[in-house]
DNA sequence: CTTCAGATTATCT
DNA sequence: GATAATCTGAAGT
């Protein structure tokens, strides 16, 4: 891999990494922004600690979705959810937290999952250890991706690899939609809990070009 | 004010 | 596969 020649404020940017996600990119329905967000890169600034991974796993969840924290309207804990197209929706479950990228329309994309190279395979693997990698915390909530510089998007310049499209995970409610996107190259990254039973074949036909 | 279920994870059998 | 951990937002009384 080559390095920068400027050491500090411009390490970061390896191979591939390509311009911010602008507010059109996010502004479009969940299930077409987790399916681009496979491959891009997101990075967080805690200090003088920068943290980033490749996202290898999204989940979205989208308008009448029973299983959205959305579905029932705006309260005080979903209202990222209605913020502008970019905002990070941060909610905790249990004792983690879990961080959304706000689509168009009450929309959002769950971030399921990361790989980095310089790290253990799994540590960002799952949503609330995604989160606890990057040090994404509840005080995120509401913090834009598009005009902010502590946690920022970049796209990718090639086209990520093919994709797979499944059932989403962890929920009860309409969870057989196919609305799971995974990096069909990354599947070690992916879920503690994966495609179970009779459902698998079903879904590991699904794959997008 | 009380109850309750949850977009999870670590750990056990 | 099953369960405990652990706590908050939201709905119910």
């Amino acid at each position: 891999m080559r390095r920068s020649a400027t050491a500090g404020r411009s390490s970061r940017s390896p191979d591939g990494i390509g311009p911010r996600a602008g507010r059109a990119f996010f502004d479009r329905p969940a299930s077409r922004v987790a399916r681009d967000l496979l491959g891009a890169v997101l990075v967080v600034r805690s200090g003088r600690s920068v943290r980033s991974v490749r996202i290898v796993e999204t989940e979205a969840y989208v308008r009448k979705d029973p299983a959205s924290h959305a579905f029932r309207g705006r309260t005080l804990r979903n209202r990222s959810m209605f913020s502008r197209p970019g905002t990070l929706y941060v909610y905790r479950i249990h004792q983690v937290v879990c961080a959304n990228l706000v689509a168009h329309l009450g929309e959002a994309v769950l971030l399921r999952a990361g790989s980095s190279a310089s790290v253990p395979p799994r540590v960002a693997s799952g949503p609330g250890r995604l989160c606890r990698y990057l040090g994404i915390v509840r005080e995120d909530d509401g913090m834009d991706t598009v005009s902010g510089h502590r946690v920022e998007l970049h796209l990718r310049t090639k086209r990520a690899g093919p994709v797979h499209v499944g059932p989403r995970v962890g929920i009860r409610k309409a969870a057989d939609r196919p609305l799971r996107f995974t990096l069909a190259k990354e599947k070690a990254v992916s879920l503690p809990r994966p495609l179970g039973g009779r459902a698998s074949r079903q879904w590991r036909a699904r794959v997008n070009p």
